[in-house]
DNA sequence: TCCATTCTTAGAACAATTCTAATCTATTGA
DNA sequence: TCAATAGATTAGAATTGTTCTAAGAATGGA
């Protein structure tokens, strides 16, 4: 028998507590099967559509929320009106090449930030976020 | 004869080459008239129309936009969806207090940021955008 | 003053996202 | 295995934030 593909992404919603429905199996599995990616619901929905799967637009909306609300993905916000998703939920950050529309991931340890100051009272810090806007030379 | 508070503001639309008109001027007083501040189109449009001027939404973008052009404002991405402008165009970063839809300056000279990495051939670094994402605690 | 240029405007158009209400499906327990 | 139910999916409408368009109005220079 081999391991079929979606045993993982069945494994990992589980994992999660997502009921693996047939919807949810096709987009974690185009999402998981190669290394980091950046997907926005668009074209996320494109790519699950022409792999023979039937996914509404709608369903990615949900499903992309659910799978960051789980922790299986991370938003990134680079620009005011379209949303990223990154399959890389570790420590990092990003390059954004506004230019092309593209996202590159720079590795946690690269980055350090020192003297962030303490957050206003009542409020303790969720995330830094560091994005590097990149134009053409 | 009183200073007029809107001569500040049509000195600084001419040194930036932008024609002092009604509208312009009544935005750029709002603006400007306090310390740094952080707008959103609808909530400038909002001031400026209980202030009592007249002034389209439409305008209210197109002016944002062009006093960014110019060099007044800064624009800052921290929501999908929604986009702010600082009147505070030194180096600085913020704090985003996402609960509140708040956004507060952190001096340039409080965060130092180390070891972004050389961007990718053929491109270079415009700007790093830090953001400090607080919740309540 | 008059003209050419630039600006402003209302409203339509647009893009991304969220909502709604009906239908369907995965899970649970008998 | 099957039915019941809680949860998920869907198409399409609605919403939000923003940009566009075309026509009228204001500005600055001659």
């Amino acid at each position: 028998m081999t391991a079929r593909p979606e045993n993982a992404a069945i494994a990992r919603l589980r994992a999660v507590g997502l009921r693996p429905t047939r919807q949810r199996v096709a987009l974690a599995g185009v999402l998981f099967r190669q290394g980091d990616r950046h997907v926005s619901a668009e074209s996320l929905h494109d790519e699950v559509t022409k792999a023979g799967f039937e996914v509404s637009l709608a369903t990615v909306y949900n499903t992309l929320h659910q799978f960051t609300e789980a922790g299986l993905l991370q938003q990134v916000v680079v620009d005011a009106g379209r949303s990223y998703f990154d399959t890389n939920i570790g420590d990092h950050q990003h390059f954004y090449y506004a230019d092309e529309g593209e996202l590159i991931d720079i590795p946690g340890a690269a980055i350090a930030i020192a003297g962030v100051p303490r957050p206003p009272k009542g409020t303790e810090v969720e995330r830094v976020d560091v994005i590097v806007r990149i134009k053409r030379a």
